[in-house]
DNA sequence: GGTACATCCTCAAGTAACTAGAGGATCAAG
DNA sequence: CTTGATCCTCTAGTTACTTGAGGATGTACC
């Protein structure tokens, strides 16, 4: 039975060390045992419920809705159906979110092409942002 | 010249009160003049730099993006490389978050036949979010 | 045994981009 | 002159983390 510390398990799942210790702290992931000196101890256990969460958030689940997941998972299967919804939510919710940065793509797009190569003050971005008609109302997470 | 109340700014621009007073806090938008009454009064000017500031957040800016478009605008118009680069920057991040999506979309699609019309006990969409490949490391905004 | 250096711990605060609420002043209408 | 809408400031909450301070251990090498 394997015997990991948090680095191992960040390493493993790719996921940093205070974020996992953060979902912990959420309630999340369970408390894990602490070895006599104090650390975190996990297993597989852990690792596969780690996983599950960054899968989910990967595929667009808030922390709250997880949550729900992973209660539902943990109750009588006549509740599956809730699940379902929760996925079915949020394949809309992509879908709609995929049109939206479609269309962002093409103004952006059409931004860069009337400002091509051009000489400095031939240069229109600032203007064309100005006069834009509105996109759409979708919020986007911005550029790091 | 109109004198717009905070109010009225907010219905035109379809932006919440608060939200404007935080673009003032910030500096994206420069404080506007009072009334005697000490209340805030809006023209043309402003509008239209909400008008800038939304689009551009709309089309996936962060504030900072906006800050530096802005600032920029207010330049010599040599600078307009630095802009372009903004937006190519943003074109880039748009592409990928499409691309994560869209197999995004895909997943949820699978994990949704996989468990239709089923009778509560055989569905396993939580054991199949558990053992999803990795979609991808893009984050996303957790659905309303 | 000593000395690096990595890894761990906790706790507090910072981040983006707002949103919401408390508590109070002022305005416009009837 | 009272009612209800609108405004003000200020503080704190939201989501999902990240960063940093300050300190205790663990592991490797000489």
């Amino acid at each position: 039975m394997l015997h990991l510390p948090i680095g191992e398990v960040a390493r493993r799942t790719k996921l940093k060390i205070p974020t996992i210790r953060f979902y912990e702290e959420i309630g999340l992931l369970p408390a894990p045992r602490r070895a006599p000196n104090g650390r975190r101890v996990y297993g597989e256990t852990e690792i596969s419920r780690l996983a599950f969460i960054q899968n989910a958030r990967q595929l667009g689940f808030g922390l709250d809705q997880i949550r729900a997941l992973l209660d539902l998972s943990s109750r009588p299967a006549s509740t599956c159906e809730d699940a379902r919804t929760i996925a079915q939510d949020n394949l809309q919710i992509v879908k709609l979110r995929i049109a939206a940065l479609r269309s962002l793509e093409r103004e952006l797009q059409q931004i860069l092409v009337s400002c091509e190569g051009g000489v400095a003050r031939d240069c229109r971005i600032i203007e064309a942002l100005a006069k834009l008609p509105r996109v759409s109302s979708e919020r986007l997470k911005p550029a790091e």
